[in-house]
DNA sequence: ACGGATTTGTAGCGGATTGTATCAGGCAAT
DNA sequence: ATTGCCTGATACAATCCGCTACAAATCCGT
């Protein structure tokens, strides 16, 4: 986890903001807070966040609302606040996409352990991800250059890749050895969702593979899994 | 998005078993149910599931020691049902490693909300051959690369294998000298349940035998076990 | 802003794979 | 021996995927 897990707290009244964050900060995290969606926009847009306790009874722009922006968006886990035994705010919370949510009042150690869960669960669930950026990897005869957005051949020389062959290989390699669906592929590399008759990935798969594949008739590096989506299978290990 | 997804939901009590059963059912899962630990042992064994459903109350090992194993093996996200307002509990589950609990009695569309929750977080792609993921094996004559979904053969050379092919010997390589039914293998290689007339089995154990047997009119690497399935009768050991 | 070049999405053909239907052979029980 | 079921094998149809070709979109320098 490298450091420390930071949290940002978006709640209008002052007293739940500090009691929280100095919770959190005894318990070997750190906390930001933000008193309404606007201060929150401004605070996750000047730095990095793991996570964000959102409130659902906010003056402005209502939590749920806020909730369905920063889950289509997609970047930052969400635990919502809501008020005792409101039903329909948890189940709309969750359905919005939400990763848990907590009922007002709440026993800060509870909060604690939901806290902990949703981020064990989301780097669980990205082993490598977002990880790659500014780095150097090597699999097989290849070293991807991310900065410069390039492979390198051992034999041959430099191979250009395009803007998206590069986003499907970062996304491969950060996911080494996992079946992708063209789903999932699709959202984690053009942040869209495919329709039906879709072969967009099919194509940028075939297109990578003519620039990684020794031999493109007998694919290996990346591997196709019928009615499955694909997978790298191969050992990607740092650079120096 | 591959086929659906399977949930086993461990409780004591028949009536929440099938109700809860029957309305993931209902809203595009597939579910079985295990009556204690023991039971749900032995489905974990025998199938594929992408989550578990699990009573803390329990006759038999408690659900929480359950929790701690299961946590520990890692291989599938965990939502407990408590009883209503046991903090101490909800608490102890979340440490141990559950993903998520919920309070008894509880609103189904809640539990399904949860689930599908904690399956976007965590079923973010599969590895693909299992434990055997970038592994080589041997067996008899044969060596399998799951890398390169190909067997070598000591005296020919490479055989190709289909998809379904590899799935399959991969199966049945990892439960080595266990008999499996038809219904387990088509779980395990493709994630569905048999129909009264399906054939799939036979026909995808016929096909890979004509690669793999010596002599396919008397197999002996894959045994068939009348009324009962299939038994990979051979040692496998790791290659290095 | 314009025009050309590159990149990216869509459509469709054809090969490969896989599930279903069907028939034939074999084992077991009567 | 006969009957009934179970399994092996073949044939075929449906589906999936790779590839090419083309159209739309984007980029970039002037």
């Amino acid at each position: 986890m490298g450091p420390l897990p930071h949290i940002l707290v978006v709640d209008d009244h002052v007293q739940i903001r500090e009691s929280v964050t100095r919770y959190l900060e005894k318990n070997g995290m750190r906390a930001t807070s933000a008193k309404d969606a606007a201060d929150m926009d401004a605070k996750l847009a000047g730095g990095h966040f793991d996570l964000v306790v959102l409130d659902v009874m906010m003056p402005g722009e209502d939590g749920l609302s806020v909730c369905r922006r920063l889950a289509a968006a997609g970047a930052v886990p969400i635990i919502m606040l809501t008020a005792l035994g409101e039903d329909a705010d948890r189940i709309a919370g969750l359905e919005l996409g939400a990763d848990d949510y907590l009922a007002k009042p709440f026993n800060p150690r509870e909060l604690l352990a939901r806290i902990r869960s949703v981020l064990r669960r989301s780097s669980r669930g990205e082993p490598l991800a977002g990880k790659l950026a500014g780095r150097t990897v090597r699999f097989e005869h290849l070293v991807l250059d991310t900065d410069r957005q390039i492979l390198i051949d051992d034999e041959q020389g430099e191979i250009p890749l395009t803007d998206s062959e590069f986003r499907l290989l970062v996304v491969m390699l950060e996911r080494a050895r996992m079946v992708l669906s063209r789903d999932q592929l699709l959202d984690l590399t053009a942040g869209r969702t495919a329709g039906p008759l879709d072969r967009t990935i099919d194509n940028q798969i075939s297109r990578l593979r003519r620039k990684i594949e020794p031999d493109v008739l007998r694919p290996r590096i990346i591997r196709t899994v019928r009615n499955g989506g694909y997978c790298l299978a191969t050992d990607v290990e740092e650079q120096a």
